[in-house]
DNA sequence: TCAATCGGATGATGCGCATTATTAGCAGTC
DNA sequence: GACTGCTAATAATGCGCATCATCCGATTGA
């Protein structure tokens, strides 16, 4: 039982070569004109196998290489409750990905939290670089925390599409529009014409798509677009009933379950008078929450694709072979920019329209 | 906006003193007798202060220091599904408490799957490396592993009470045995005469705790075990109800919801008629799940612990650091082996004994 | 006055690896 | 026989940091 790490000289020694010709060997491919004999490299992977060497990573990477070790950097809390429902998903993606990477994650917990928000900073900058590459999911605010990124060339991918930055930046995200479309053609399939769009307004991509997807769907229908943007869940309710709509499209983050008590205060059943379908998985889960019907956001195939990207762009991109550009596995423009389909969910919040209204 | 690593020797050219200077002012403590004055570390630590200086973990880590850099290691996979949810509660605790030690979390996710369970083998111990320490949750079974971890006095902490291996394994528990007595000091309070045992015998060390608390209260009351410890549901509850049971406790993983209903298919109501109280929480939540009396793991604040007793062992234990034995610091015996107490919880499934049963 | 001491700092070294530069051996060429 | 060309490998270097051994000037003690 050696007590001591093995090194590739161990393994140097018991094969008969040197250090350098492991390290040739274990890499493979032989950069400059080096050359390694079959014979020779069967000893030394012997000795590899008879030792039970591996790379010690923190060497590996110091070194210039690849330790087969992905970041992974949340722009908030990773696990705490609310937040565990819903990176949840994507860690389960991600961690299955990493299984069969053989690569090890590495979640960047140091860095500064500020107002719940963990910040990119300059300091925490420097900390990525024992991964090969990093993940970066939720909601960024500070772009230019991302310069450094760029400016240093450091492989990264996002998980969730970024419209901004005129497509510098690799992403993985999910086709919303789409699926809001799919959704107002179901209800428009099944009568449904007085169809409003609840959720509030923002800059966030998910949203924007939303109501990109809202909006170019009724007036491919031939419908009028009717926002409902209120903070309050009563409020909205009652513009519902108000608006005299047979359908509601909700954004997940917009507590459906309240919104649906709200409206059974006030006689409204969901789906008999109101059909309501959620443009994503709820991010509020509650014990006996109903079955939404809508679209769901496949997050856990985000995660993995996400890192299998990563996976590309760090061994591409990996920190000294930035000159020998193209390749047989060069990334293509294509991966750079992934947009999933998001599958209808078939629940119980969608019916015709009920003989209340209309 | 520098491209490249701001490293100790760029520090330590704005301040005027060698690379050596810097590194002794970031470690604090001099090991040899080297002394730096005040008015030299001030200027090291302005300058730190201006690069926005950051050590690179690789380096640390490789000259054998400490990286700041904890690991986690889950014998199952770490995020599996929200519905069997059972890491999730200690990953929050582990989070919160490496943000407040300002250390990133390493996941091994490379290890080797096999039948679900991931190994620690031979190669897979030598990656632990780049950690300082690491923490290890789930149930393992080839103790031969831990061997390596134990012969190279590499840091490491187990989430969860180990007893085997004398009491050289430092971990942090939760207290099954306590909590499962005053459950059933509880039922008996109220009344409660005949109390069976339900789940599956095992030799984990949580279903050993459960048992002895229910042996030992049981004892002290001068009542009667009873245990019920078939694979199916359905026999179960017909066992429950054959033996006129008017309580039962019950080991969480046992789908206490099936069983629930399973009673009340035979008409047997809860608590009404028979009381039921969970040792621990349940393993598969379940929309609409009813309340569950009994007692509560405190998983979150036993990952929190662990992670903060497995820093100090880090820091303590630290690699060339062996030598100087005790310091103000030293990690105590009974740090080494925490039980932590878990809190009774108020559900509905609690009751006097029903007139149905005695 | 010279050795011993001490505060204050530097130089050198090695961690384990990737990589570049260099060497050794050998067959063929003019 | 000196030269080229090629294969197969080694020596040497540096990544960024922690640490040990050393050094230098200024006191101090005898």
């Amino acid at each position: 039982m050696p007590r001591r790490r093995i090194t590739q000289t161990d393994v140097a020694a018991m094969a008969g070569v040197s250090q350098a010709t492991v390290s040739f060997v274990l890499n493979g491919s032989t950069p400059a004109g080096v050359r390694i004999s079959e014979e020779t490299r069967q000893r030394v992977l012997d000795a590899i196998r008879i030792t039970g060497y591996t790379a010690n990573p923190a060497a590996q990477r110091l070194a210039g290489g690849l330790a087969q070790i992905l970041g992974v950097f949340t722009y908030e809390a990773t696990f705490p409750r609310p937040s565990r429902d819903f990176y949840g998903p994507f860690l389960t993606g991600i961690e299955h990905a990493a299984e069969r990477l053989g690569v090890d994650l590495l979640l960047f917990t140091s860095a500064p939290v500020e107002d719940g928000r963990r910040r990119l900073t300059r300091e925490g900058w420097q900390r990525l670089g024992v991964a090969d590459g990093c993940l970066l999911l939720g909601q960024h605010e500070h772009r230019g925390e991302l310069q450094h990124l760029l400016d240093t060339n450091y492989p990264f991918v996002f998980i969730g599409k970024r419209g901004s930055d005129g497509g510098r930046l690799p992403y993985v995200g999910a086709d919303y529009v789409s699926g809001t479309v799919r959704q107002i053609d179901r209800l428009v399939a099944l009568g449904h014409r007085r169809i409003g769009y609840v959720g509030l307004r923002g800059t966030d991509q998910p949203t924007l798509d939303r109501v990109e997807g809202y909006r170019d769907a009724m007036k491919a229908h031939g419908l009028t677009t009717r926002f409902v943007e209120l903070e309050d869940t009563a409020a909205t309710a009652a513009e519902i009933v108000e608006q005299r709509f047979t359908a509601v499209v909700v954004a997940p983050e917009n507590h459906p379950e309240e919104l649906a008590d709200e409206l059974a205060a006030r006689g409204v059943r969901v789906p008999d008078d109101v059909s309501v379908l959620l443009l994503g998985q709820p991010h509020h889960l509650r014990r006996g929450g109903r079955a939404w019907s809508g679209f769901s956001v496949p997050r856990e195939e985000m995660g993995a694709r996400a890192l299998y990207l990563l996976s590309r762009l760090a061994a591409d991109d990996g920190p000294r072979r930035e000159r020998d550009a193209r390749r047989p596995t060069a990334v293509t423009e294509a991966e750079l920019h992934q947009v999933l389909a998001c599958p209808d969910v078939e629940g119980a919040t969608l019916a015709p329209p009920g003989r209340t209204a209309r």
